[in-house]
DNA sequence: CCCCAGGCGTCCA
DNA sequence: TGGACGCATGGG
């Protein structure tokens, strides 16, 4: 973790910043996690709306208990936005309860199709770049960064390199970021040093969740069996 | 019984 | 601007 290699012609006297982890490392800790827990192949595409819905739905939630309220709303033929908003909200609520939240996020879900339907659909927001779909994302009520860039990584195919909870908890404790690093700073070290790949991204998000939940919890640290010890930082 | 989950908005200093 | 808090079901 400690040699960084430069880049040819590159002074080397500068010592590297704590919060920077050199490109390589990246990379390896990628392909350690690969090797470890293989290809993960998130949300493959049962299609963007039902992508979006469930980026919605697990807000601080199990995927295991989105895939029952996505059942539930697939037997009413309800993951599409026109349909959402056609159907009562007290109704959704009944649908998505297995999901947690179910009153917050049944609004939350009503408001997105409602916004998605007006502005024209999905074809109309593809064509927006990403920099502005991302504000037009936010701008909604109840989608927050997570939830937006997971809807431009994995909906819109734009790359766009997600950090949850595990991404956060995971880069600090290994002393790749501060512990008072939040969001964008986080998203800023990955988007640097890694390439611009919408796979590279999907699966190396995919790939820290399962890091998280095996061996990161919050009062749970298993750091001696786990594929990233190479990597904590001194 | 406990802790935790693929967050977000609100409130308050 | 940043840190607590409520939201809610389901699994370990």
């Amino acid at each position: 973790m400690t040699d960084c290699k430069k880049k040819d012609g590159e002074a080397n006297t500068a010592s590297p910043s704590l919060s920077k982890v050199c490109n390589n490392n990246l990379i390896a800790v990628y392909e350690s996690l690969t090797t470890a827990f293989g290809p993960q192949n998130w949300w493959p595409a049962e299609g963007p709306e039902e992508m979006i819905i469930g980026a919605l739905l697990t807000q601080n939630t199990t995927w295991n208990n989105v895939e029952k309220a996505l059942t539930n709303l697939r037997l009413k033929n309800l993951l599409s936005f026109s349909a959402i908003l056609d159907t009562p909200l007290t109704e959704i609520e009944s649908l998505i309860k297995p999901s947690g939240y179910f009153r917050q996020k049944s609004r939350r879900l009503k408001n997105l199709a409602e916004a998605i339907v007006n502005t024209g659909g999905l074809q109309t927001l593809e064509t927006i770049a990403t920099a502005k779909l991302r504000e037009w994302l936010l701008d909604l009520h109840g989608v927050g960064p997570e939830t937006a860039d997971s809807i431009l990584l994995y909906a819109f195919e734009r790359p766009i390199f997600v950090i949850d909870t595990y991404t956060l908890r995971i880069s600090k404790r290994h002393k790749w970021l501060p512990e008072n690093a939040g969001y964008i700073e986080a998203q800023k070290m990955f988007t640097q040093e890694l390439p611009a790949e919408v796979s590279l991204f999907n699966d190396f998000h995919a790939l820290f969740v399962q890091i998280g939940k095996n061996f990161c919890r919050p009062n749970q640290q298993k750091c001696n069996d786990c594929p990233l010890k190479p990597f904590l930082r001194p």
